[in-house]
DNA sequence: CGATATATTATTGTTAGCAATTCAATGACC
DNA sequence: GGTCATTGAATTGCTAACAATAATATATCG
């Protein structure tokens, strides 16, 4: 008999690591509003663990920037204001931009393939009855990006910028019309990168984040003076 | 009689976050070794907390990688190896180049001043007899460079980064000799500011940073094959 | 001496409970 | 009727103690 199939599944993670897994998961989703308050109570009877674990997890997301902790109030799902999205994008921005230089210079052949065919099904989708299939390929065009600049310092904060901003993103599938614009800002990554010219991509990719940024700032009311906190729902 | 004195401090700092910031203190100071086990137990007792706490703060450092969560052995003060001080500090290149950038166009007269003086302060300290002086100068340095860039992402990442290579630091301290070079790289990142060149202040503050890390990465050994962790002390 | 079995130690996760604080609502008072 | 103090419910902050599991050290036996 084979021994390939008793490998038991060796701490398949750690409670407190599914716990914020599926913590995070809810809030990226937006199963949590923006700015609605996560009673430790209710958190615990609805995942099922202890407060302690709980509180525990909360940390990390706190640290993560998911979550912001009110004093004597308790957690509340973070919400972003025009100027923290203004910051985290031009971040971002240079970010970007060099982990396509890295991919330009570090990324094997097969991963370069990898990303020649996702932006190919990218251009599959210029059709605007198949825009809701858009995000799914485009994390992946970022995620090979990522893997190809071999970079997980960048890697990692890439993410949890993507994460901060995921309310935005989600909001932001209503702008049509800029994509064959967008399509022709990532076609300037690809020709830099398989013209082996990083500095290039550098440019191309920190350029594509700049515009980018104008549609999702669009989303914000003009700012108008009076700050109102986006709290009403689910109370 | 004056209201000025009345201020009560108000929850001067829940004692998690004291606990959190004294365990960074420690860990940045050097007080534990990188590799060094950190056992609850002994901890509690060394602060004075319950497990619970200390927990909760463990949590938080783990998620500013300077500590690493290993399964039923628990946390070990992080230990980075040549390749992740490769990542970081190129990260930590893009990102000082983006404040640099943003310094140039944001800050105010006075916190330009401020960092005109600074830069002062350093040329003082070129005798190598004062050479003890320069962190302190240099990274207020930073600090006030962050601040006039007026961009907390960066300034937080940027922060984030500088801990987790807090070990490497204080070891290149004994790397002298490059002092003059370095003044003559942060006097392009002044003359640019001054002259209100933000793109040439981003290529100044990256070129700084670029030649910063071939002293960093010096200090590893020329890399063994053997990866033997080093973690001896304090057992 | 070496391999296995056992005992100890340490971490993981849970539960219960008390103190401290916030927030809302009730009621008193002008 | 409106403002202010007080009460009370709800929630967090923190501690202590318990069971369960895994890793490590120790002892035992061949």
């Amino acid at each position: 008999m084979s021994l390939d199939d008793l490998k038991i599944e060796r701490a398949p993670l750690s409670l407190r690591g599914k716990l914020v897994e599926q913590l995070r998961l809810a809030i990226l989703e937006g199963r949590f509003a923006p700015g609605e308050r996560l009673p430790e109570s209710r958190l615990c009877e609805a995942f099922g663990v202890s407060r302690g674990l709980l509180r525990e997890a909360m940390q990390q997301l706190a640290a993560e920037d998911l979550v912001v902790n009110i004093p004597h109030r308790g957690p509340v799902v973070a919400s972003i204001d025009q100027r923290q999205a203004e910051e985290i994008y031009r971040v971002r921005g240079v970010l970007e931009g060099l982990a396509a230089e890295d991919f330009a210079r570090n990324a094997s052949p097969a991963q370069r393939q990898r990303l020649y065919d996702i932006t190919a099904e990218l251009h599959d989708l210029a059709d605007e009855s198949r825009a809701g299939e858009r995000v799914e390929v485009k994390n992946r065009f970022y995620e090979t990006l990522i893997e190809g600049a071999d970079n997980r310092v960048v890697g990692q904060f890439l993410v949890q910028l993507n994460n901060r901003v995921s309310q935005l993103r989600r909001l932001s599938l209503s702008v049509a019309g800029r994509y064959p614009e967008t399509l022709r800002e990532i076609d300037r990554i690809i020709d830099a990168i398989k013209a082996g010219d990083a500095t290039a991509a550098r440019e191309a990719a920190e350029d594509h984040v700049r515009r980018a940024t104008d549609v999702i700032l669009a989303q914000f009311p003009a700012s108008s003076s009076g700050e109102m906190p986006d709290q009403q729902k689910e109370e």
